[in-house]
DNA sequence: TTGACAAGATTGAACGTTCATTCTAGTATG
DNA sequence: CATACTAGAATGAACGTTCAATCTTGTCAA
């Protein structure tokens, strides 16, 4: 019997292809330099597809970054419920950000290094999406409980999250040879000393 | 053909004008969205001008970086200059950055925020500059020195400045209202603590 | 079971625009 | 007169996007 060609195109999620061709491509050239015939090329879904199912160029850049910032609020949220002290949450989120960024580079780039402002000029900064809004409320909470020293907001997440960000731009960058899981006790050891009543 | 008057001409400097215009315009709408028009409309300078000084629109951003790392340079060189101690130079080089952030956000915006790697695709990323390794010479001398404790190079480096770069990016995104000097004393007994011995 | 049909998905060639760069002509300087 | 600089219109390639045609899938009447 004959395979038929529709069951074979059926069986691949457009999005998902072109996703998957596009974090790849914008994070290994960027969104600019990334035109869409080189999704098209890369992906094996005609430009009309792309078009019926993203709109515009910058409705892929969009539909990518809403689903990774949902799958990392989701992680947070797992997070929440596993843990009850305030340090141990903090301490997870910073081994779940290393771990993503070691098994998804492109992933973590795409979150932390893309100015999306670049590419949908009105939209919020990275750093006040539910992720990250999350992080500093867990920073709030530990203040309020007293495992964390009464200070600023601010100065405290920064204090607490600025070195694991900062290992993890020296890592996707290549500077950093060894993965992140090697220096995690010790920066964790930091980071927490420099907050912790 | 337009007629000149030479006074006018020779009163100005053509790269400086153009690289104002230019890093202005990189730092508001982005490399990609910054067409070489749009800087010959800011700047005032003819296309034709801006080819003969810079080559081409990559020449721009390339001769706009290395100015403002040699600049950054100088400044490390000053520090270093002035103060003994690792820590009273690791302090005044967070002052640095967090005035330098106030004053002129754009420079500090081009130099840590636009991906150079995608202007320029065989460029060193921004952290192995001079002056950024120059930073972390800092802390392996106050290693060295016993004033810091003994750990990973790269961990102590982070937990030093990563809460700093983290503000200076918080800030340049509009989160954080006040100006940096403000969070600049708490900020740097955090860090100080973190690692000292 | 069959055929007709509608709605949606898919295709890639074609379109109009914009961009970086080049070109030719003109001007200042020494 | 030669060299260095300035000017801006012209050029051609590449881009994002559109569109008319084609294919697929599910529905329903006979």
């Amino acid at each position: 019997m004959q395979i038929m060609i529709s069951t074979i195109k059926s069986n691949r999620n457009i999005p998902e292809v072109v996703l998957k061709a596009a974090i790849h491509l914008f994070t290994e050239q960027g969104y600019f330099n990334t035109s869409v015939p080189d999704i098209v090329k890369k992906s094996g879904v005609s430009t009309g597809s792309i078009y019926h199912h993203f709109g515009d160029k910058t409705g892929i850049a969009k539909a990518l970054f809403e689903m990774l910032v949902k799958r990392m609020e989701n992680a947070f949220d797992d997070i929440e419920r596993k843990h009850d002290s305030v340090q141990s949450r903090l301490r997870a989120v910073i081994e779940y950000l290393f771990q993503l960024t070691e098994e998804e580079p492109e992933v973590m780039t795409y979150m932390l290094f893309i100015k999306h402002k670049e590419i949908m000029p009105n939209m919020a900064p990275v750093c006040s999406s539910k992720p990250f809004t999350k992080m500093r409320q867990m920073v709030v909470d530990g203040m309020a409980n007293g495992e964390i020293k009464t200070m600023d907001n601010m100065v405290a997440a920064a204090s607490l999250f600025g070195g694991a960000f900062r290992l993890i731009s020296l890592r996707l960058d290549g500077v950093l040879e060894r993965p992140l899981m090697e220096y995690q006790d010790e920066l964790w050891r930091c980071a927490w000393q420099s907050v912790q009543k």
